[in-house]
DNA sequence: ATTAAATGACACTTATAGTCCGTTGACTTA
DNA sequence: TAAGTCAACGGACTATAAGTGTCATTTAAT
């Protein structure tokens, strides 16, 4: 599985635990509704600046975010 | 400081650790040498795929290359 | 002091990351 | 009936990362 989906796996995962919408996450971490869509779906290489702003939205650490069975080689 | 910044001190560091140069980290992750270069210099934006090729590169897993000072918030 | 390896700086093209507009369908509540 | 939220998706667009070339500079050894 690629890196692509494994962390579109993990945003969703994590959003679901937080209980907000796609949308919301977005808002949050200042980026596109539709772009949010297409990196859970794994459709989308995201930047490291990007995907920083998303975990800091969803509250984890970088290392907590990794820290997934997913991600485990 | 940046994640850009934070993420190519942090490259440095482990390629410093494995002893080998820029040339050889950027041939082991299939990426030109001058990007690596600008990478460890905190100038690019780099991507998750990119990233994960040097990170493999490096031998270490994601969770550990975030297991570091710089990237505790 | 000269050579050679390693790194830095940066401009440039092309590929694609990322935005913005909208629509659709599934599901929920009134 | 709607009327609302939410996720998926498309098309067109803009911004910028990917990838490369070239020359300058540093570093270490001879």
């Amino acid at each position: 599985m690629s890196i692509k989906v494994k962390v579109g796996q993990r945003i969703r995962e994590l959003r679901n635990e937080l209980g907000i919408s796609q949308e919301a996450l977005a808002n949050k971490a200042e980026i596109d509704r539709t772009y949010v869509t297409d990196v859970e779906n794994g459709r989308r290489n995201i930047s490291i600046e990007n995907l920083e702003k998303l975990i800091d939205a969803l509250q984890v650490q970088l290392k907590d975010f990794f820290d997934a069975p997913n991600f485990i080689k």
